[in-house]
DNA sequence: ATGGTTGCTTAGCAA
């Protein structure tokens, strides 16, 4: 069986639902990891996506943050946060069971700017995810864990390295961290089926960052060995940055063929 | 000239 699982950073699940809703039923994801929704659970739009064939687990929070999955098939084993009794308030982590995958979706702090608060919360965070990825998950088993990580893994990964150099997108402390959750036992995707610059997956909205091509790979789909052992295809929707009202993220998708 | 936007919530923050 082929299965597509995908992330998509939809900034704001309010603003995005009706491109959402025409991508789900053009590209057909079978699973799909939303981040920075931007709505309450009560205000995230589950009956729409009903409607369009997909079941939704939801972690939301006013105006920021947010994270889901959805699936055309039943969702179990629904979890939310890091349960590893930090006070943290910020909804940026989901982890759902379907398809006989265990699926996370994750939204990695930004960091705002190396060395303020903010970097310390990303780099705090990142090592509590590692720690997450011990306790919760299985490495020998199929897990899918795909989010805007905010880190882009390499040079390769930036259309311009050296305006991004030393960015909170770019710099070695979020690369390290990223690294370590990639020793955990995890693939990049991606990775498997492109070797060069690129594929992009964000583009600020400011300083005309689509049109001049100022793109950055900061949105992964991440799997075990096990699981992408059967990754066909990985591709980034470049055309979801594209006409009226987009997300400054597009999709990653990736493709595995399963044996059931 | 060294910025250029978007979304949420309502003037300021976050990305």
């Amino acid at each position: 069986m082929a299965i597509k699982v995908a992330t998509w950073n939809v900034n704001s699940v309010k603003a995005r639902l009706e491109r959402l809703l025409v991508w789900l039923d053009k590209a057909e994801p079978d699973v799909v990891c939303l981040q920075e929704l931007k709505v309450t659970d009560e205000a995230f739009p589950a009956e729409a996506l009903a409607d369009a064939g997909y079941n939704a687990a939801a972690h939301g929070q006013r105006t920021y943050n947010g994270v889901a999955i959805l699936s055309r098939k039943e969702i179990s084993d629904i979890s939310s946060g890091m349960g590893d009794g930090v006070d943290d308030p910020q909804a940026r982590v989901i982890k759902a069971s379907t398809y006989g995958i265990d699926v996370v979706s994750v939204y990695v702090p930004n960091g705002r700017e190396v060395g303020s608060d903010k970097w310390e919360y990303k780099l705090d965070w990142l090592s509590r995810f590692r720690k997450y990825l011990d306790e919760n998950l299985t490495k020998n088993k199929r897990v899918a864990i795909g989010g805007d990580f905010n880190v882009a893994p390499e040079e390769r990964d930036v259309a311009n390295p050296d305006k991004w150099r030393e960015s909170v997108l770019c710099h070695e402390g979020g690369r390290e961290r990223l690294q370590s959750l990639i020793d955990w036992g995890l693939v990049d995707t991606i990775r498997m089926h492109h070797d060069g610059e690129g594929p992009f997956s964000w583009w600020d909205y400011r300083r005309l960052a689509f049109p001049k091509g100022d793109g950055l790979r900061i949105d992964h789909v991440l799997a075990t060995k096990k699981l992408a052992d059967t990754c066909v295809d990985a591709y980034v929707d470049r055309d979801e940055r594209k006409g009226k009202k987009p997300s400054d993220h597009a999709p990653v998708v990736a493709e595995f063929e399963i044996q059931e």
